[in-house]
DNA sequence: CTACTTTTTCCACTCACAGGACAAAGAGCG
DNA sequence: CGCTCTTTGTCCTGTGAGTGGAAAAAGTAG
């Protein structure tokens, strides 16, 4: 099939073209009750949509109490790409013009290994999905990365975890591959703009997601935008004292909250109290495999054992302090907590909660939620797909 | 004289206020080359601002080779007033539409004595800034108060320093006795935008403000706009906890860094080094004058008294570690120092930059400019006008 | 005085858009 | 089934914003 590239001519079209992304298929006069347009402008707009295909017809509403009104919807054959590439994994998602999940493969691999081997990963991925009757192309493509991204440009930066990425034109690259426009952003950013426009966060303004994977990162919502900082470094939070003279860390400083709690500290202490035997439930898990992670430590707790509780209340103490911090300066109207330790759930929640409405003054607290992100692995992936369709849905 | 209360009738009078009174008096033509709109359609506009009266002819421009360009001006009859209420006094300045400061007084004050007493303090000094001849009234007020702000009603909400204020309509109540449009914020969100107008900011979009004086206070600039928060207590970074299980503090909790190093702290560490007789100096003052305050310690130090400087370092250092942790999660283009403290100048600033060179990624501190304001005690002032112009000149 | 520039005004033309009139399509009711 | 009322969609005209060209006005440089 040809591919979609046409774009909105102009900032009505747009907009309705939102409105269908989010509201999904919807009625000419529906809409009509949304954009404060005359209904002969409408009109006008709705056609000019339909001669780009960006959107088609869709049979006819139920009736409002009179003439039954057309409905029209995104172009269904219209297919997206959202890719979450992790430290340590890969999610790699195909989803229609709404947004929605039609297919998601995740698979294990390591950042390190290059830019050229995980992209040659994420396209036999997509391969995969589209052989699978999924899509026959893609229209679009948002893809996050572990680290600080150049924005306008789609390039990484001076990343930490990934060396060997710093500079490598992955928004250019990855168009000339899968032949259709592409954004970079930071994955973290991904996963906010996913909980914004599917998850917890839908009706906020302004609101952290803070993200505990391998390492930690927080993503900022300001009126409703992404904010990304001057250097796009912006919520790289995971370098933040949070112990005076505590561990060293990778970044050469001492007490780092990442050195103190993420998912590969947390690894590192579960081993460390297995081989001091202080945990029979953890050692038995290093036993059985050889290493342990911050799944094993969930596992672990999930069943009751109190090393393993006392790692993550303990870790959720020190986050929950920088985040009352972060809350004093920043007075978010609500703060999401996500990424792979999501498992440790309610211990770890409680926790930080508890910090934060200690540690931030009231006024800041006071109507304050904090909540686990709701859509766990494909937050990033969906935050990946809105993060391309807010780029295509606007004026050319 | 009639006060002017024309508004601009669309975006392009507004876009055209703002060009004249950031940029001064201009001609016709060279309006005409920044705002790019046809020459008859900007014609027509600034006929309709000359009728309002809101801007008038000002004389022919020279010569740029060809006939000579009218050029216009503001009204030079426009005022506003800048009001920065502080903890301890009183700023009042009157201002031109080009925001140039024409009169300012500053008086010794106690926000304490409630909202009743101030402002009959704060009109006072109004009525004798015309007296002298420099306005015959005022054509709109900008406010700051020392604690947060329901920005959108001009109306304190729970401040702390300030009981007495909670709910206290500022904005209604001054309107009414000024008569003219007043706006209410944030003393430090004002500093921000006096620096953004005429200080170190003006190149900026991305920047902090951290106002240390009787407490400590934190203004952010985001896309070129002041960033509230979701209650307007965004910035309120004086009770993040600098020092685990320090200090008490008046908020309830220990180790605030306002508890550690503000102008309040810094005049009882002072005080008790005196008594103590760790250093002559400050114990001379103490006698002279019976009590410290940060200006004994600032002359102190100037005048090389080891112990005042040791204060002046160790609280440099504590707020140095907080500013790292914003610098990192807000990765700002710029961080200027400001505040009734600036008198303790280079000494602190040194302290300040060590921390946050140190305590930050390279990428977030790589090009990060870490200076003191530039406007001193108008920096409040000038931003309240900014504050009350930016909203008369823009679309009624 | 002449040739060339720049600024300003004037005017005709395009385009976006609103809103009314009217036709089409359906609901509800007797 | 016919009648009335409601909603939806289309058509058409009026209005106001805005553009761009032509020409007048006011200079400069020789």
């Amino acid at each position: 099939m040809r591919r979609m590239t046409a774009r909105p001519a102009n900032a009505h079209q747009a907009r309705l073209l939102r409105l269908l992304r989010d509201g999904g298929p919807n009625s000419r006069a529906q809409l009509g009750d949304q954009v404060d347009l005359s209904r002969s402008k409408l009109a006008v707009e709705v056609d000019r949509l339909l001669e780009t295909e960006l959107v088609v017809a869709d049979g006819l509403a139920a009736s409002r109490g009179g003439r039954r009104s057309h409905n029209i919807r995104l172009n269904p054959h219209l297919r997206f790409l959202g890719v979450d590439i992790g430290a340590t994994s890969v999610d790699v998602a195909v989803t229609n013009a709404e947004l929605e999940i039609l297919g998601h493969i995740n698979q294990p691999m390591d950042v390190r290994e290059g830019p050229v081997a995980v992209f040659e990963q994420v396209l036999s991925m997509a391969t995969k999905l589209k052989a699978s009757g999924l899509a026959e192309g893609f229209d679009g493509a948002g893809i996050g990365v572990p680290g600080p991204v150049r924005f306008p440009e789609g390039v990484p930066v001076a990343p930490p975890i990934m060396p060997g990425w710093d500079g490598f034109p992955v928004r250019e690259a990855l168009s000339q591959d899968l032949g259709c426009p592409v954004m970079v952003d930071n994955d973290v950013n991904l996963m906010a703009m996913g909980e914004q426009h599917a998850g917890v966060a839908r009706t906020v303004h302004d609101f952290l997601v803070v993200k505990i994977g391998t390492g930690i990162g927080c993503g900022i919502v300001v009126g409703g935008e992404v904010y990304r900082g001057t250097t796009g470094s912006a919520g790289d939070i995971g370098h933040i004292q949070a112990v005076p003279d505590g561990r060293p860390c990778a970044c050469g400083n001492r007490g780092c909250l990442e050195a103190h709690f993420s998912g590969a500290a947390l690894a590192w202490d579960a081993t460390e109290a297995a081989q001091q035997q202080l945990s029979a439930e953890l050692a038995g898990r290093l036993e059985a495999n050889g290493t342990l992670s911050a799944v094993d430590v969930a596992a672990a707790a999930a069943a009751g054992d109190a090393t393993s509780l006392d790692l993550i209340r303990e870790g959720g103490n020190r986050t929950g302090q920088v985040i009352a911090g972060l809350v004093s300066f920043f007075n978010p109207g609500l703060v999401v907590i996500g990424g792979g330790v999501t498992g440790l759930g309610h211990t770890l929640l409680a926790a930080i909660r508890t910090q934060v409405y200690r540690g931030s003054l009231p006024l800041a607290t006071g109507n304050l939620p904090i909540v686990l992100g709701e859509l766990g692995p494909t937050a990033g992936v969906i935050g990946g797909a809105r993060l391309i369709s807010d780029h295509l849905f606007s004026p050319a």
